[in-house]
DNA sequence: AAGCATTACAACCGCGTCCCG
DNA sequence: CCGGGACGCGGTTGTAATGCT
């Protein structure tokens, strides 16, 4: 099979044996690679001088990192890819020592079974979908139809309670604010209201489960959309990418078997009030994730624009489908997609908004 | 111990982008 | 502007190593 970039020489394939390592760690420490394709030439290499660059890259290296991935490195892939995707050339220059290929292939063998494994979507880092409950919908518009085709995170449900005592035995996570409802990571125990996605429900019960102890709390219904609809969308937005990192660093989370999307007033406040959204992270953590956020503002427009598309596209699976008539369906799903709040709603009672 | 399944990771392939004539 | 070569990236495949029955 020939190559273009070397289709005259008979190409060899496959895995590299020392001699050949040798010989290319000989030539580009003594020559520098310049020109790629001329490399195996050069290094007297049978080999495609693609295939040079990427043992190169990949293995031959001196200061690449070997090893198992530490802790922290895991925790900024998953910081940056709640960012930047599948972008792994990107992800890797967050880890000094590591390549793109080596991040690749450490999610698809590990990360990415971890993330599923706590319910959650390894793409889009939301709640799996995968809890839904289909069928039961006696929902009347296409839209909604469609959505409930997608991955959504959101279920429309009319399911009965026995149904719903199938949620209560899922080990859904529920990911919560660091200043909101789990006791551990609270900083200031009042002004604790929760905010449900259902307009209509009026108590949203939730049990909280921290070090094996579960605490179920109530709370009256604040009515989401009402709570933010005085802010602007990019605010809004902000705000959501402010949460999802936030909730991305928790050390342990919450369950929630009831499904709902948790915030609280002390929680926006200090969304509000903050200079970055990410005061309570430990410093190089916080860093890091600016900076990553200050680079995809830079980013040139096109490519941003391209970002921005996927994340449309990746929105446009989240949708959560039609609630009752004057609920404000786009505005929540503008403000609180991008953020991952929340998903895998199950009525707490039948009577909910979702006609 | 053998054979099959799974995992980890190295390597390849195709495509998009950039650059230069 | 266009065409072609080189490069970089991300998805996918191939395979050695490891685990399991």
């Amino acid at each position: 099979m020939g190559h273009h970039c070397c289709s005259k020489q008979k190409v060899k394939r496959g895995l590299w044996s020392p001699e050949e390592d040798e010989r290319l760690v000989k030539h580009i420490t003594t020559h520098g690679h310049g020109c790629w394709s001329s490399v195996p030439k050069l290094a007297g290499l049978q080999r495609c001088g693609k295939s040079c660059r990427l043992r190169w890259i990949n293995y031959l290296r001196p200061d690449l990192k070997r090893g198992s991935f530490t802790e922290q490195e895991e925790r900024v892939i998953i910081d940056v890819h709640r960012i930047l995707g599948n972008r792994w050339a990107q992800i890797a220059k967050h880890l000094p020592g590591r390549t793109d290929n080596e991040v690749k292939n450490f999610w698809n063998s590990c990360i990415k079974k971890k993330l599923i494994a706590q319910g959650l979507d390894p793409n889009t880092h939301n709640l799996l979908s995968s809890h839904k409950i289909n069928g039961h919908s006696n929902s009347t518009s296409a839209t909604k139809m469609s959505h409930q085709n997608t991955s959504s995170v959101f279920s429309i449900s009319t399911s009965s309670h026995s149904n719903n005592d199938a949620y209560l035995d899922m080990k859904t996570p529920f990911v919560t604010l660091p200043n909101c409802l789990s006791p551990s990571h609270r900083t200031n125990s009042t002004n604790h209201i929760p905010i449900s996605l259902y307009e209509n429900s009026t108590i949203t019960t939730t049990t909280v489960a921290t070090a094996g102890t579960s605490t179920a709390l109530e709370y009256p219904n604040p009515n989401f959309a009402s709570s933010f609809r005085n802010q602007n969308t990019h605010s809004l937005m902000e705000f959501g990418s402010r949460c999802s990192m936030e909730m991305a660093t928790l050390p342990s989370y919450s369950l929630n078997p009831s499904g709902f999307g948790i915030l609280d007033e002390n929680c926006i406040w200090s969304c509000n009030n903050s200079t970055t959204g990410l005061e309570g992270f430990e410093p190089t953590r916080r860093d890091m994730i600016m900076q990553v956020q200050q680079d995809q503002q830079q980013e040139p427009q096109q490519a941003r624009a391209k970002f921005e598309g996927q994340q449309n596209t990746n929105m446009e699976n989240l949708l959560i489908g039609n609630m009752s008539s004057n609920f404000d369906f786009d505005f929540v799903e503008s403000a609180l997609m991008p953020c991952g709040l929340y998903g895998n709603v199950s009525p707490m009672d039948d009577q909910l908004a979702w006609d």
